[in-house]
DNA sequence: TTGTAAGCGTTATCAT
DNA sequence: ATGATAACGCTTACAA
């Protein structure tokens, strides 16, 4: 391993001082323009870059954005929905020179909160991705008023963006109303300790009556994970509690969704012909499973790249006044799991 | 948000001096175990924890690992077999006290090399997730003598842990031939840029030849990309060039074998009635698909993790001698895209 | 056993 | 327009 070169040795080297160097790196005081090219061609010809730890011990910026990442809801980075919102987030704010850290509740041999860590770490911001709204440690955060957002969670002070879960459901309804023309529609509800998942719940039972479907409270079942095996496992309840089939199932998510169809297929009952299914969040494997899964579209490209800008706002102009919540348009996406 | 209390601030807090503080930090010199018990009890009351970039530039000890994920093979962070591996790493080290950084070729306004991006950031040590092999920057890490390992190509110098491919191949061959009783195998095979596909055609072509099985060149095609549509449009291809329909079919990963279930399905042919499948991987999907993926299981959780004990080992111990590559087993899982 | 002081590589405030 | 110099918060000889 070579030795770094300091801001000293391109100084000597080019028989200026330290202080120059670093005026032309960060754009301010004044050099001359000819001296600011040459110190720059030759920064370039070396390949120079400065030691972040220096730059951030003495500026206080760190240009590093904290992730939480709550691993307790057993969806880590493997869960594909969520990665890829963070991988647009993560695309977004490299390009505009920040670096993504998750935040562990670990530093070396210290147990800390993510306030303590926040506050180690010097982070500019922090990206909520998947939190636990009864976290102490995330409230101490957004009242030490480093700049926050979320893609998951609502809280005060908290800046979120979210898909707009009640367009999502009212859409699918709708479609089941004019398009399948179906009135009996039976819901797979998610575990009700995601904010989204409650909204959707609550849109199903406003739109169910509003449109007169014949769905009754029987109808409405939750699974008890997030997942394909809670999926799996409620449509079978529901299935077993129900006194006449239901002609459409509407699923908290695609994960549920895929669950349900498996679940279905297991008891012979067959998709679409028997009973219908729509999923909800249109993550890759929804058009790959068989049968191709219905479902509501949430553009996660733009989920984290609006999060990306609204926290580089936040932390580069606090005093803008912006939405507290912005909230994204979704889509339907039909495919086999439903027939006209 | 309050101002952070420094070690000197703790030193006069306590009457003591700012060497002493950091003697016990670091649990090292001399300091009086009354002292110690004072001093920890105090920073623990307090919540201090000692700034992260002042230490990294003393000490040249940043506890932080870069990570290259190579992003032109179109996989990121979505792909669920490379990132539950690296999940499995990153809860390792940090467990051990690491970070983890992704290594990005822009750093604030400048952009630069994977080499200069370590030098930069003073990374302990480096992991390649995926990398690119013809990556000259890939070169110019292992050259400088920053501890690095992989759990996805060889390079010399480079430490890499990677599962079994060769055996892979062989039981899945061997279950073919005595559960099976097939001898008509044909396979898809990925493309060639990863050494962990070109490995496995070659194992297939061994193999083959040893069994006795009649499969011939045609038998044989390759996906154009690593997932589901690559196996899709390969898989049609195949049936295409061949003249007598093979009765097994082996896939070089899970992806690319959910992709010809769905070709051969949509050509009707019944799996595993008209034709088996045998996958590579056993990713999360693999036992939700429809049928149910017969699969070759890595053990993704045990990659992370050895690859992660490997670099701490290279970082913490320079001086041991370990093997340049370590080899997992593999297993094979059945289910229901085979049957005996 | 504890204190002192010199750096680590920057940035920023003064002088020049 | 450029040069000196004092921080930033920590580690580590070395001195007391």
């Amino acid at each position: 391993m070579t030795k770094k070169r300091t801001i000293y040795d391109i100084a000597t080297e080019l028989e200026l001082t330290p202080g120059t160097i670093s005026k032309v790196l960060n754009h301010t005081g004044n050099v001359s323009s000819k001296t600011r090219e040459r110190v720059l061609a030759y920064i370039k010809q070396v390949g120079y870059v400065p030691t972040s730890s220096a730059r951030m011990l003495k500026s206080k910026r760190t240009y590093t954005i904290g992730v939480v990442f709550t691993e307790e809801s057993a969806i880590g980075l493997e869960h594909s929905f969520f990665s890829s919102i963070l991988q647009s987030f993560k695309s977004y704010v490299e390009n505009e020179g920040y670096e993504l850290s998750f935040i562990v509740r670990k530093l070396g041999k210290n147990h800390l909160t993510y306030y303590e860590w926040c506050m180690n770490k010097r982070v500019d911001g922090v990206y909520i991705v998947v939190g636990d709204i009864n976290d102490q440690g995330l409230h101490e955060i957004l009242e030490s008023g480093i700049p926050a957002v979320s893609t998951d969670m609502f809280l005060t002070g908290l800046h979120t963006v979210v898909s707009d879960n009640d367009q999502g459901i009212r859409i699918s309804m709708e479609y089941v109303r004019d398009v399948l023309k179906k009135k009996h529609v039976a819901v797979v509800a998610g575990p009700v300790t995601s904010k989204a998942f409650v909204e959707r719940l609550i849109s199903f039972r406003k739109y169910a009556k509003d449109f007169n479907f014949s769905t009754s409270e029987e109808d409405i079942v939750l699974s008890e994970s997030f997942g394909f095996t809670g999926g799996f496992n409620a449509v079978r309840q529901l299935m077993k509690q129900v006194k006449n089939k239901p002609e459409v199932i509407l699923a908290a998510s695609d994960d549920i969704a895929l669950g349900v169809i498996k679940g279905l297929t297991s008891m012979s009952i067959k998709i679409p012909d028997d009973i219908q299914v729509i999923g909800f969040d249109d993550i890759a494997f929804a058009k790959h499973f068989t049968p191709a899964l219905t479902t509501i579209a949430q553009d996660r490209k733009l989920l984290g790249e609006t999060a990306a800008k609204m926290l580089i706002n936040l932390i580069e102009s606090p005093e803008d006044e912006i939405d507290e919540i912005i909230t994204l348009p979704v889509q339907l996406v039909e495919r086999e799991s439903t027939k006209r």
